[in-house]
Order: C-alpha cells, then sequence, then structure tokens
DNA sequence: CTCCCATATGTAAACGTTTTCATGGAGCCT
DNA sequence: AGGCTCCATGAAAACGTTTACATATGGGAG
C-alpha cells in the first residue's frame, strides 16, 4: 500500500532533537559555524541523520530565491561528446552539491527558449548552454543578469561573457600545421554551420594557417550546410562532392571539424575504393573515445572532456564570487593515429 | 548591473488582471474548465502572456508536494546507447510539460542512492531508473511507495515493476537462431556483469536456445566480468583469451551482448589477423546508431531508441493512473550488416 | 553589585502557489 | 415571493524553509 505517510520536515528533528526549526535550519544550513552549541549541533545532527532528514529543495528555493538546480542545455545528446561533457558536468556538479537538469535543444532557438523559460520557473541557480545558438529568450535572460555559462559555444550575442572551452582557434592552426609539416596537399576542409563560434573559429584558423603558410585553400564550394545537420551526412556528402570534383587524388590531407564529420567522409572515401589514412589523411575533432576502437584510422584532435565538469563548476564559482571569468581555456591535444592499427595491446594500455 | 528586480509573481498578474490570485490560479492550472467566466479566462490569460509569467515551480511543487522534475538514473551515459534512451526520454517528458534530472550512477550503488536521496529532496514526481542496481535506498523507496519505473534492466529486488525495455530473452534466441540457421560454429558470447537483468536474459536466452539444438556451448572459462567493467575492455579480454584458447578459428560466430563489447573484440580479432565478419562473424547488441557509419561490420541487434522516451511516458500515466504495468515490451530487430561494405550511397538513405 | 556584551536560542514573517471554504448573485422551481 | 441550486469569485490557510529580530543566559569589567 503507497501509504505515502508525509515525509519528515525540519519540524519533526527539531522535536526530536529538543530545539526550534530556527536552531535546525542553523545547523544544518552549514555556513553558520559557531552560531550553536556544540552538544546542540551533535543532537540535531543525529536526529537528522536518525529520520534520514534532507531539507526540501522546494521549500528552500522558494524561501532563498534560488534552488540548487542547474540547468545544462545541449544541442544534441545523441553526439558522443556532448554527451560526454554533459556526463562530465554532472559529475561534477554533484560534488558539489547541485544538481543537474539537462535540456536537448536541438540547436533550434525556439526550443532553447522553451527551456530556458521552463528552467526560470524552476528558479535554476545557473545556465550552462553547452552549444547555444542565439534566441530571443536567451537575449533576456542576458539581461536579467542570470548566471549563464558558455560552454564550447561562445556566446552567440556580442558582448563577451563567461566562457569555457578549449582554443579552437589554436587547434585549428596545429591542425593546419601539421598537414603542412608532412608536405601533404591538402583537399579541404568540411565542417558544419559556422553560426557555431567553435566551428567558426577552427575552420578559419585552419585556413588562416595555410594562407600565411602561402598555400591557400579553395573557397569552399556548393551550398553552406544548414544549422543542425547531422553532422555525419555533412561529412559524407561533402567527401562525395570533394571526390567528384577530382579534389581527393592520393595522396592529400583531409580536415573534418567534427570526427562525425569525419565517419562520414571516411565512408564516401572508403566506397571509392581510397584507403584512410594512406592515400587520404583524415583528421577529425573532438576525439570521440570511442575512436580507439572502432576508427584507429581517424587522428583527432582530444579534447579533454573530463576536464569540463571542474572547469565549469570553478566557472560558476568564480562567477557567484563576483569575479569576470571571460575565458578559461582548457588543453588540446592532436591525436596521431597510425596508418596500420598496430593493436596487439589494447589502446590506452 | 544584474539589477534582479523580483521576477512577477501570481500577484502581480491578478493584479492587472483585475482579480484575485485565487482566480489566476484556477485559470492558469489548466484541468479547471469552466471554473471562471469566458471573459475572465481571457482577461488572466492575456496579464500572463504579457508579464511572461510561469507559475513557480519551487511554490508549486512546496504546496502539492509534489514538482514537475522526473529523477533519470543511468549507469554511464558515455554509452551512446544510455545516452540515446536518455535524449528520447528528455524529449518525450519536455512534450508532456516535465523537466529532467539525469543523474550518472557509474553502476554504483552508493551513488545511485545518493541520487535517490537527492531527488528525493527535490520532490520529483517520478523515478525513472534506466538500469538500476539493488541498494538499500532503492528498498526504501519502493517501500515508500514512490513512482519507480525501470527501464532496460527490471527492478533487481525480487517483486515485479513496472517496466519498460525490449524482450531481452526473445532477442538473445534470435542471435542463437540466425548462427544456427546459416550453420555457423559459435566460438561463445562475451558479456557484461549478469546482475543486469538485460545481460543475464540475453545471455541465457542465447544459452538456451543452442542447448535446445542440441549445440550447448562450453562453459564459460575465466573469471566473470566485474559489474562496472568497461565494456570495450570486456570485449577486448574476452576476444584474445578465446583467440588463445583457439576457439576463434575461422569461421565462427561470437554473440556480444552489448555493442562496445563488440568493438572491443572486434579490434583484438583485427589484431590477430582475422577478417570480420568473413572469419568471424560478430553480432553485437544496441545497435548504436554510428554503425552504419563506423562498424558496418557489426551485425547487432537494433533497440528502438527513440521509442523509449513516448514509452516511458506512457507508462508514467498509466501508473499515476493507477493502472497496473508490468511489461511494456518494446520492438527489437537483428541487423545483419554484409561483408563488403557496399556504401555507394549513404546508410539508412 | 550593576552594566554591558557575547552567545545561544526561540518567535514569527516571508517566499509563491494551490485549495478549501465562504460569500454573493443569478437563475429556476414551486 | 420565497427558497433552492449553481456558478464565479475572493479570503485565507497551508506547504517547509530561512532569517531578521527578540529574548534569555552567562561572564567579565567597572
Amino acid at each position: 500500500m503507497p501509504s505515502h505517510a508525509r515525509p519528515c520536515s525540519i519540524t519533526d528533528v527539531a522535536r526530536r532533537a529538543g530545539c526550534s526549526v530556527a536552531t535546525v535550519s542553523r545547523v544544518m544550513g552549514g555556513g553558520a559555524a559557531g552560531k550553536a552549541a556544540p552538544d546542540t549541533v551533535l543532537r540535531v545532527r543525529q536526529a537528522a541523520a536518525e529520520l534520514g532528514w534532507r531539507p526540501l529543495v522546494a521549500a528552500q528555493a522558494l524561501r532563498q530565491g534560488r534552488g540548487r538546480l542547474v540547468a545544462v542545455l545541449a544541442p544534441n545528446l545523441a553526439n558522443p561528446a556532448l554527451a560526454a561533457i554533459a556526463a562530465s558536468i554532472e559529475a561534477a556538479l554533484r560534488a558539489a552539491g547541485l544538481a543537474m537538469a539537462l535540456c536537448d535543444t536541438h540547436d533550434d532557438p525556439a526550443i532553447q527558449d522553451e527551456h530556458l523559460m521552463e528552467m526560470q520557473a524552476h528558479r535554476v541557480c545557473a545556465y550552462v548552454l553547452l552549444g547555444a545558438v542565439a534566441s530571443p529568450g536567451l537575449d533576456r535572460h542576458l539581461a536579467a543578469g542570470e548566471t549563464i555559462l558558455f560552454v564550447n559555444r561562445r556566446c552567440p550575442a556580442g558582448q563577451p561573457h563567461p566562457f569555457v572551452g578549449i582554443d579552437d582557434a589554436a587547434a585549428g592552426a596545429e591542425v593546419a600545421a601539421h598537414f603542412l609539416r608532412i608536405g601533404l596537399r591538402i583537399a579541404g576542409v568540411l565542417h558544419g554551420s559556422l553560426g557555431s563560434s567553435a566551428t567558426a573559429a577552427r575552420v578559419l584558423a585552419f585556413r588562416a594557417a595555410l594562407d600565411a603558410a602561402g598555400r591557400p585553400l579553395a573557397a569552399p564550394g556548393g551550398p553552406a550546410p544548414m544549422p543542425g545537420t547531422e553532422h555525419v551526412r555533412i561529412g559524407f556528402d561533402g567527401a562525395q562532392a570533394l571526390l567528384a570534383a577530382g579534389q581527393l587524388g592520393p595522396p592529400c590531407g583531409l580536415f573534418c571539424s567534427s570526427d562525425l564529420i569525419a565517419y562520414g567522409a571516411h565512408r564516401a572515401i572508403a566506397a571509392a575504393g581510397l584507403r584512410v589514412p594512406e592515400d587520404v589523411a583524415l583528421v577529425g575533432f573532438d576525439d570521440n573515445p570511442l575512436n580507439d576502437w572502432v576508427a584507429p584510422w581517424l587522428s583527432s584532435v582530444r579534447v579533454p572532456y573530463a576536464l569540463f565538469g571542474p572547469a565549469v563548476c570553478a566557472a560558476l564559482d568564480a562567477v557567484w564570487a563576483g569575479q569576470v571569468v571571460d575565458g578559461m581555456s582548457l588543453p588540446h591535444k592532436l591525436v596521431l593515429r597510425g596508418a596500420a592499427a598496430d593493436a596487439t595491446c589494447p589502446p590506452g594500455a
């Protein structure tokens, strides 16, 4: 029988500890060290433990105006890179005593706004925008002075805002430098919508580095990818277009602004009878942890997934402390994978 | 300056609409059709829209005892299959006006309990356990009559509880039938901890089908995998052990209880100079959406990710309506991928 | 001994909403 | 006309917490 006896409240704890609710609140409230007599603290702690009581988050949120919930908005949870970052953030938030509400925006401004409204109704204590897109609701939240942290993509509105992510421009330039170093002809660059600051920075820096080396890339042909288009599809179609244009003659290099795009490109290239990386050297971005297992032919810029969570928490703390968090750059690394996957021992071992 | 003017409340709406807060609550509360005069409804709706007001979830939760938040606990968000299911659930919950709090339990009973406690403090309106593990906190929540829905793995405690997932036993038997049909010698089955009801059902039904066909599998050698061990590692180590035992001579078939395990096995098999699927036919489980792109050699049992969200919502509604939801089986399908990846057109097109 | 301050605790208001109950008016039946 | 029900609405209590304020107790300094 789900009798649903009312779960115990601060009042029950107070009664059991033989004090007032205010005292319980002070003792359990954390911050108030030395605000209560030592033996009272002990009694209250014990009573709370015996009853298994925790302050009701809704009541705290109501009273204090803010809750203990952090909204995390991501454009596409099916993307392993984003899922990994979300997982890292979740772990770090939990360690900080916060909970995560995760929302999938599908890169759609309307859905993003809907989520922002809903999370506002929850009085979340912060918004973590993991790949934000410009939207009216975002502007309103920014104007309202909400705590907003941009991850991966910078704020699409003009002003600089707190940001956590890698140095995409540097990474893009490194990829170019790698191709130049090994003296490979560069067939092109495949990428998603340049509306994403991350993609734009990667691609533009890549092109700029090639320009600076006197080996400029031909202007991109074909239509610009629509925002939200499946990355694998972008890669497949893009590689097919390059093949049709005769651009992918071996040997050459091809840069893809995400691993998913590289997967798609690889499929088209393999179907054309070319080998990767011997004929076409592919460099992706994100370095999906599964690459070692399923894509040993793919070099990629490794993004330190596990560092995102701690960095996000640190940035939030800094913002709440009133500091200005302008750009916090996480380290990245170009991981090169060889021609023959010498897999006599498990990768990463 | 984040002036943080107090966000408007129901009182503001009432004043603007020229009525009392009770009326606003009734009008916006949804269910109350015909509980207010038509023109009043109009005035209130307009006032709320103009002010951009939404009822504060914390206050609702406080008053009603339950919030509009659903806790989703998953054992490992880095697993693409689980991330896909979580994404599906999120979308469906949002469509139902609910928000999702996502927690990663790392398959650890202690962490699961911690999350359960925290979510209880949030007065979430339901718990969706996507791969639950037995724990004292889970027992307490069950005893307290909370709304708990098991997804993928059945309730580890004895009694039957509401469940959403595929028919794992049938799927395992189908894999066995497939191997038998094409007359392949079966080298073995690699799997994670049998503590998971899903894994156990798959593996046991697979073995049972082989037994019934008079082709019983040798008892598993080596230590049973520890819970939580990386699936790719299980696959790699397991395949290496089979190779060392001379079990993987071509041609043969090998069943892996998850795609990740199959990835690991593939790596070891390829390193040994054997081809997949010509020499060793691999069948995985989950059918990662990326398989078409990165693992065209892998046959796998496709799990209908997109159906989980709607099924979960339907099950929750049923439970709240007082019905008994015992087992809701989602359809699965064994997807066979050929030897030569004929990738002249994009997969799935 | 008195005064004052520090320290520990209790009292009560406030947060925003839902919901029960009461009120008053409009119609309908006898 | 009187009494009835039905309907729309308002007043107020309650949910569980935090916190500003008040109160009591004790100790030290004068």
